[in-house]
DNA sequence: GATGTCC
DNA sequence: TCATCTGCCACAAGACATC
DNA sequence: TGTGGCTGATGAC
């Protein structure tokens, strides 16, 4: 996932370029609204709310541990005074690894925007869905402001999730994929404090052009397609500069020693990278209404049986969180803990004793204010 | 705070 | 000597209710 | 289960 080796490069080349920021400089006021890589969100609940091992799943074999994650985070976060914006940044197919996989997680969007769409009372957007396959970058609502809601199409990925930010002025947009920077993303949120990394500064600082950092990406192995045997960042680095594109890199380097994968779909890789296709959000009409109660009891409990009392407690959570206007501190979400190499070093030095308690700091962590 | 449970 | 590859290992992974 | 760090093996120069 992303690019691998990437932050270390960018560590390396251009360490002007990343700068670290306290999560407080990104709200004001009335900028509270949270892009969330929902991928990497359902990623998270798939793999952490299990019982026994396994995933909680309803009597037909659904799994519904994701649908137990968002629902909780999302009105968590109303409570909060904060404005989620899930992005679903789907890939193409025709690039993707595994069409199954494709098809799972399409299901499982399907199934979170149904269940997003009813607690908001947004009917007729999960119809919009199931008729033309699109996904949907969502927000749900506090106080009076205007609702943010956005329809996108599947095959379109990253560009769309940038371009829903600029539309609705999120202020951060948090995420693990560094790839995300090859369409201008600037955040990366794993611990705290937030990192920024600003593409114009590797670019300067490395010395190349946004073209050939997209060759250098490929070259050092991205989602899309395979790399070239025996180049690494190193070489990568010192290939580009010295040819300028891949397709140079090719024809002078000896293909013996560093043969390529067959059907390389580089040129692929590097198309989606340089001209995603967007969808203009002024055309997407936007929709703001009170959650539908009796629809989600009908999905959460009745088709995928989760408790009445459980669900019904949550749309009364999500009611007064929209007439109170009182907000949480954002800060109170998250715990920060030490940085990764020094955590390292503190479990060496703490020996096998297992730590109980739990690290925090990551995104999407959202822990009751006290 | 620790533990069990959620589906 | 240096860069890359490979394998191994450590780590982290949700939220609520109850006691 | 995926990721990242570390390290020894390997190959190129």
């Amino acid at each position: 996932m992303g690019i691998h080796g990437l932050a270390k490069l960018i560590a390396d080349q251009a360490p002007g370029a990343i700068k670290e920021q306290d999560i407080r400089n990104y709200f004001g006021r009335h900028s509270r609204k949270i892009a969330i890589d929902a991928s990497m969100c359902i990623y998270q609940f798939l793999i952490a709310v299990r019982q026994d091992g396994n995933v909680l799943q309803n009597e037909d074999g659904e799994t519904t541990s994701h649908l137990m994650g968002m629902f909780y985070r999302t009105i968590r976060m109303l409570e909060h005074g904060i404005k989620p914006v899930y992005v679903f940044d789907g890939k193409p197919p025709q690039l993707k690894s595994s069409e199954v996989r494709e098809v799972v997680s399409l299901l499982i969007r399907l199934q979170i925007i149904s269940a997003i769409c009813t607690l908001l009372s947004n009917n007729l957007l999960t119809t919009t869905y199931l008729s033309t396959m699109l996904v949907i970058i969502l927000s749900a609502h506090l106080l009076n402001c205007s609702a943010c809601l956005q329809i996108f199409d599947v095959a379109y990925i990253h560009k769309i999730a940038i371009t829903c930010i600029t539309c609705i002025s999120i202020v951060l947009y948090i995420s693990l994929r560094k790839d995300q920077f090859l369409y201008g993303q600037l955040l990366h949120m794993k611990k705290l404090p937030i990192q920024e990394f600003h593409f114009s500064r590797i670019l300067q600082e490395i010395g190349l052009t946004n073209e050939q950092f997209i060759d250098l990406c490929i070259l050092l192995g991205c989602d899309y397609c395979g790399t070239i045997k025996g180049i690494g960042p190193k070489r990568a680095i010192d290939l580009i500069k010295q040819h300028g594109c891949i397709e140079e890199i090719l024809e002078n380097i000896d293909s013996n020693k560093h043969p390529s994968p067959e059907d390389w779909l580089y040129k692929e890789a590097r198309g989606l990278f340089l001209n995603p296709e967007v969808v203009d959000c002024s055309t997407v009409e936007l929709k703001w209404s009170q959650p539908d109660e009796d629809g989600l009891i009908q999905f959460m409990c009745n088709e995928k049986q989760f408790s009445e009392d459980r669900i019904r407690n949550g749309c009364k959570k999500i009611v007064k969180s929209r007439q109170g206007s009182t907000q949480g501190r954002l800060d109170s979400f998250f715990t920060v803990t030490g940085s990764l190499s020094s955590k390292r070093k503190e479990a060496e030095g703490k020996g096998s004793a297992k730590k109980k308690q739990k690290t925090g700091a990551t995104p999407g962590k959202f822990r009751k204010g006290k």
